[in-house]
DNA sequence: TGTTATGTTGCCAT
DNA sequence: TATGGCAACATAAC
């Protein structure tokens, strides 16, 4: 599922393919849904015409400027897909939207299940959108003392708490798991109990699962792509999820893996690595 | 063949 | 405010 990493990959496609071309037509199929509450018509209208600006990323939102003061804002949520094919391709598997390019390529919009959207926001309503966002996990303002901050007298599990986007944006189910497995904490922690020294590995593990999953072009686990049809490389290398399930053993210690639902989302973690702290 | 898990975000209830 | 549950949706796997 698109988190930090695959969306970045996604973003640093299209400002390889898609920066200084101008859309000359839009295509819509059977769920005009996908560009929210506007009539299709003026989507069309505003849209036509206008140059894209490079990519941005914010979180796991992509935001593309338009000319005249509009953007692009860009979610793919779960199944969503961007993909650069040419404008002769024939419509793929769930598309939604064909952006026509005067490059001769298509930027086309898929999505199975229907959740991800694209966007045509004036600037304000763009910053408003992203403006929930707490601070993006590889810059410096995201810091233990930032997570103490956040965390202090929250009783909600630590995983939980990583995964609400107004606290630090970007992370999803895949690399929640992974980097609590890496900084040994066990994702039930009550997040108002984790020590000093909870906050700087934390912090230290999530961003090297990103890290690694950005080299690897991000994680492929059922569905995701990047803008060519190419796979991620990430999934050879994830240490716990989608393994508790299948009772895998731990590659740290060998016992087995454990499978639970944490907040709704199928949780993996080694209940040895990852002890409950003793109340 | 029916049931369940999948995971992101927003909305709703408590 | 903090927290938890669920809907939105389509499909694969059981």
């Amino acid at each position: 599922m698109p988190e930090l990493p695959e969306v970045e990959t996604v973003r640093r496609i299209l400002e390889q393919e898609t920066v200084g071309r101008q859309i000359t037509g839009v295509t819509f199929h059977d769920f005009q849904g996908v560009i929210g509450d506007m009539d299709p018509d003026t989507f069309r209208a505003l849209v036509r015409g206008q140059t894209l600006g490079c990519p941005q990323r914010r979180g796991k939102y992509l935001s593309i400027p338009l000319s005249e003061g509009l953007a692009l804002v860009i979610h793919l949520r779960m199944t969503g897909r961007l993909l650069v094919l040419p404008n002769d391709a024939a419509p793929v598997r769930f598309e939604h939207l064909a952006l026509h390019l005067d490059s001769g390529q298509d930027l086309r919009f898929a999505d199975q299940r229907k959740f991800g959207r694209v966007l045509c926001l004036d600037a304000y309503s763009a910053r408003a959108a992203l403006a929930r966002l707490g601070p993006e996990p590889l810059e410096r303002r995201f810091s233990a003392s930032y997570l103490a901050q956040m965390a202090s007298r929250r009783t909600a599990p630590v995983k939980n708490v990583l995964l609400d986007q107004r606290i630090v944006a970007g992370l999803g189910n895949i690399y929640v798991d992974e980097a609590l497995f890496r900084a040994r904490i066990n994702p039930f922690t009550p997040a108002g109990t984790l020590t000093q020294d909870d906050h700087r590995r934390l912090v230290r593990a999530i961003r090297y699962v990103l890290r690694a999953a950005l080299l690897n072009q991000g994680t492929t686990f059922s569905s995701f792509e990047n803008p060519y049809g190419e796979q991620g490389r990430n999934a050879d290398f994830l240490q716990v999820y989608g393994k508790g399930k299948a009772g895998q053993r731990c590659g740290r210690c060998d016992n087995e893996l454990a499978w639970t639902k944490l907040g709704g989302r199928g949780t993996s973690f080694c209940p040895t690595c990852q002890p409950m702290p003793t109340q």
